[in-house]
DNA sequence: GAAAGTACGTACCTTGAGGTAACCAACGGA
DNA sequence: TCCGTTGGTTACCTCAAGGTACGTACTTTC
């Protein structure tokens, strides 16, 4: 069991491979759909909700608004309202989120470099591609 | 645009931020809800498909199953098959997968390490916890 | 001889992720 | 005066992710 709290102690960290753990909510906002891209985009520098909405090609307001929220309430973003003529809105990481958008990024970074021959290496087997 | 073949060169790299970038794909199947959970116990040691099913708790037969077989075709996962009474099967990572598998160790064991820290700004911040 | 373990495949059904579209409020510009 | 921009929210709907349950084929164990 991890974080238990019955037990009178905090635990130190969280197992993943527990279903009980909340490290594995956190994981599913780090690791969803949108908040990878997300991340990877702030990881280069602070953006604004419409330069975000632009820069993430397919995402909807919605899910942006929705993947940011979760983040956010995970304290890896922070958000920030500039009370202009129309209010913009920024969005920065914080010190945290800085972090875990570095492991993102390599990530990332690293299938975007071995792209081709992970391509190259689903043509050459005759496995099944699903999903 | 990415990994373009139409101008007649392969492109180096991908980009995440394209919609139509096939590293998309290679992305959900590496950052799916049991991807990383298959990426990691494997990162750990080879694994047979019950001793699998076992580790990471919540999987159902049927998305470990689709899961290894995704992560099978990107060339992540190589399957063997120990000819036995009860064939078993064992699962292992490739000299790639090996390198995808450290970067999502490294992302998942931060999480668990900062997983107190994670929580308690949850609690701190008014912020709505949604998805 | 019945039950259980191993490694799935498949049919069926539910849930929720996620898309679309409309609306809002305030302001600047034509 | 009306439109467009900014940053959302909300309602509605769809489709696929994913769970449950059962079948299979062969073997060991009780």
């Amino acid at each position: 069991m991890s974080t238990e709290v019955s037990s009178g102690l905090q635990a130190l960290q969280g197992d993943v491979f527990d279903v009980n753990c909340p490290s594995r909510g956190v994981l599913e906002h780090v690791t969803s759909r949108w908040g990878v891209l997300v991340l990877a985009a702030l990881g280069e520098r602070e953006l604004r909700f419409g330069e975000l909405h632009r820069r993430i090609g397919g995402v909807s307001q919605k899910m942006l608004a929705q993947t940011l929220r979760a983040l956010a309430a995970d304290g890896f973003v922070e958000r920030t309202v500039i009370p202009a003529a129309p209010p913009r809105v920024s969005y920065r990481l914080t010190e945290t989120g800085d972090q875990v958008a570095a492991h993102v990024v390599g990530l990332v970074g690293w299938i975007e470099r071995h792209l081709p021959a992970i391509l190259a290496a689903r043509e050459a087997e005759p496995a099944a591609a699903a999903s």
